[in-house]
DNA sequence: AAAAAAT
């Protein structure tokens, strides 16, 4: 996306003369556009010409025209040739002429004003309107859908696929077409197989995106399908992410089949391999895992994320290939077929993972001091709420300030985050003296989180104790404008906080240089070993000073960093707190046993309650349908998860945080490291795959030695398997068949 | 399936 907050375009877009159309924009301090941070320049979707943010319920027949007569001046719309079409297209035949009237979502309302202008690109327009409608299948139609959707889900969608297969959401999607049923999306269905599929093929070919759209996508195909097609598909659906996303679809699609497409799914297929040689052995996690990948290709066949595959061009190729391929396309992951190589050396690991115990008694009376923290870092944490150590932090924070690297291990809400930044930053100081304030300086450390909601509380909890002693950190992660982050590192900072994706793109951009990064941690260390982290993870941790400080902290800390262990860490420590597991914690678990078509409802009527509630979803498109259909009943709900942009993922986990909902429905985007006070309530509308997701989830509750319960909702067919990750997790839970109007 | 960059 373009940029036009000045301290992105001064650099970086001036040739851009088309911008000049945008006459209101005053680059004077980069929030100029309206009330708020989305609308502040004139390439942004939010713009609002005039400045102000208007609200309107709804446009009038007026408001359309004049609006579209704005647009026609900017010319830089016709230079992209969209707008002409705009006009024609954006409007409305199916879209009713009120855009986004129907919802009721909290965004939502706050669209028309941003929306206003969008001016710029076609797809601003779009997508609003269409919401209403069409994409959300569920909502916008309310009354309409939605009574479609009772039944339907009760009785159908859902239902269907639970007898189905008994196999699942996959490969019900795969089997759908035949069952025509549903409305909104399998009316659409039959088309999408037969057809769609072709379409999708090529479109969908990507991967990751694809997992979100075709629900959106699906939902779409009830709208005359010519238009669908070709912009907005996963637009409508959400409406906020808006042109990026359009773009990134097309673009994507387009090379990913051949590319990474192929890639991930190749890996996929080869990780079992690669996982058994090392990460979870001992777990016997893997089965479930085999579990998972089981499922996709039973249907593969027939299956639904196969069928991309089957439509792409180059599938059959691929597969083929892939046995015999090892690595064709190996520029991007070189070494995968070497991988399998680390065997004997991670029992090695683990058994230092699990040596050094620190006794939660031993802590007692220790004060920050003590461990070595300067007074100002003590009196920092004093005011973060943290007047003395916990165990976790008195065990790994003399260690760090030793120069050691570190592995820390410790439960969800034990404190990592201060176990890791107050000693960071008392590092720092340390070494850095006398540079301290120079223009420019570059980074000495760096943070690295799996999410951005995480890099971004991380940076909440650092900042401050940096800041008692003079160091400046920034965040560095996607979904924002990078301007502001490169502005800061121009005027320099001393540590970073981010994630792997944006830190990549600026070093590329040469606009981060790593080089004099002495302390790395890895927040949720395991997990940026997951593959999709593991890599860029290597990457970055290259660019940073040959044998500097790592540090790699984890609730579920386990064999699976033994790549990086083995490639960036110097003889580490390990640390823990003795008795301190997540069993030992004061969660209470329960798994429920309940019918496929009670399912939705059941999870309503629990999560119709006083204290704040999180609800966890397998997918992106059922946990938006969830917060729907909380909505709906009457509970005011908002959901996290990728296929949001970054202001509303910001802004929904923020309604939480400060009370305006109690319900959050979110993706396991929300499963590691978010902190939110008093969540006393975690369900889990699907059951995780993995032991540790299940501890990180239900790691949200029961914080800082608060209380709080587990609920995981299971159909029976799901018992044993369910069993055994509670097993693996070390945790024990009654199980009960539960049935609507039941209560705990 | 999800997450992580953007154009």
């Amino acid at each position: 996306m373009h940029e036009y907050n000045p301290e992105s375009i001064m650099p970086k877009n001036t040739k851009k003369g088309g911008f000049k159309a945008a006459k209101n924009y005053v680059p004077k301090d980069g929030r100029t556009g309206g009330s708020h941070p989305g609308s502040r320049s004139a390439g942004h979707r939010g713009f609002t010409a005039g400045g102000e943010g208007v609200k309107k319920a709804r446009w009038t027949t007026e408001d359309r025209d004049a609006r579209r007569e704005r647009t026609d001046r900017f010319p830089r719309d016709e230079s992209r040739g969209e707008r002409p079409n705009r006009p024609a297209y954006g409007r409305d035949d199916n879209r009713g002429g009120n855009p986004r009237g129907g919802f009721a979502r909290d965004d939502r309302p706050a669209r028309p004003e941003r929306g206003g202008y969008g001016a710029s690109r076609g797809k601003d327009f779009t997508p609003r309107e269409r919401t209403d409608r069409f994409d959300r299948s569920d909502r916008p139609t309310g009354g309409y859908n939605r009574d479609e959707r009772g039944p339907r889900t009760g009785g159908y969608n859902r239902d269907d696929r639970g007898p189905r297969t008994g196999g699942y959401n996959r490969d019900d999607r795969g089997a759908r077409p035949e069952r025509f049923n549903g409305f909104n999306r399998d009316g659409a269905r039959p088309e999408r197989d037969g057809y769609n599929r072709d379409d999708r093929g090529p479109r969908t070919g990507g991967y990751n995106r694809d997992g979100g759209r075709p629900d959106a996508a699906r939902a779409d195909r009830s709208a005359p399908r010519t238009e669908n097609r070709g912009e907005s598909t996963g637009r409508r659906y959400f409406d906020d992410r808006g042109s990026e996303r359009n773009f990134r679809d097309y673009s994507d699609r387009a090379e990913r089949p051949a590319r990474t497409g192929g890639y991930n799914r190749d890996d996929r297929g080869a990780r079992p391999e690669r996982s058994t040689g090392f990460t979870r052995d001992d777990r016997g996690a893997r089965p479930e895992r085999g579990g998972y990948n089981r499922d996709d290709r039973g249907p593969r066949t027939g299956g639904y994320n196969r069928d991309d595959r089957g439509a792409r061009p180059a599938r059959s190729f691929d597969r083929d290939d892939r046995g015999a391929r090892g690595g064709s396309d190996s520029k991007f992951y070189p070494n995968r077929d070497e991988k399998p190589r680390f065997t004997p050396e991670e029992d090695v690991v683990l058994e230092r993972l699990e040596a050094q115990s620190t006794l939660a008694a031993d802590v007692e009376g220790v004060s920050w001091q003590d461990l070595g923290l300067g007074d100002n870092i003590a009196r920092a944490l004093g005011e973060l709420g943290a007047p003395s150590p916990f165990p976790i932090q008195a065990a790994t924070i003399p260690d760090v300030i030793a120069g050691r690297d570190v592995l820390g291990r410790g439960r969800t809400g034990s404190g990592k985050t201060i176990a890791f930044g107050a000693p960071l930053v008392e590092k720092l100081m340390e070494n850095g003296g006398g540079k301290k304030r120079e223009l420019g300086r570059k980074p000495r450390a760096l943070i690295l989180a799996p999410t951005r909601e995480l890099a971004l509380q991380i940076d909440r909890t650092v900042q401050p104790i940096a800041r008692s002693v003079g160091l400046f950190t920034t965040q560095i992660y996607g979904g924002v404008p990078q301007g502001r982050q490169v502005g800061a590192l121009q005027r320099g900072v001393d540590i970073i906080v981010g994630t792997p994706g944006r830190i990549e793109d600026l070093i590329e951009q040469r606009r981060l240089d790593l080089s004099e990064v002495t302390i790395t941690v890895l927040d949720e260390a395991d997990h940026m070993c997951d593959l999709g982290f593991l890599e860029p993870v290597q990457r970055i941790l290259n660019r940073t000073q040959q044998g500097g400080q790592k540090l790699l902290f984890s609730a579920t800390l386990d064999k699976g960093v033994a790549m990086l262990v083995d490639e960036f860490l110097v003889d580490p420590s390990v640390r823990e707190v003795a008795g301190e597991d997540q069993a030992s914690g004061t969660i209470d678990h329960r798994v429920l046993l309940v019918d496929r078509n009670d399912k939705d409802l059941i999870i309503e009527q629990l999560a119709d309650r006083e204290g704040k509630t999180l609800i966890f979803s397998r997918t992106r498109a059922y946990a938006e349908r969830m917060a729907d259909q909380l909505e709906d009943a009457g509970i005011p709900a908002v959901s996290l998860h990728g296929d949001l942009n970054q202001a509303r993922r910001t802004r929904n986990l923020e309604k939480l945080t400060k009370g305006r909902v109690n319900v959050l429905v979110a993706t396991d985007v929300a499963a590691r490291g978010i902190h939110v006070d008093d969540i006393d309530l975690v369900i889990q509308a699907d059951p995780p795959d993995e032991y540790k997701t299940y501890m990180h989830r239900s790691g949200r509750t029961g914080r800082a030695g608060r209380t709080g319960t587990v609920l995981t909702i299971i159909p029976r067919s799901r018992q044993r398997r369910t069993k055994e990750l509670l097993d693996r997790a070390e945790i024990t839970a009654d199980f009960t068949p539960f049935f609507p109007g039941d209560t705990l």
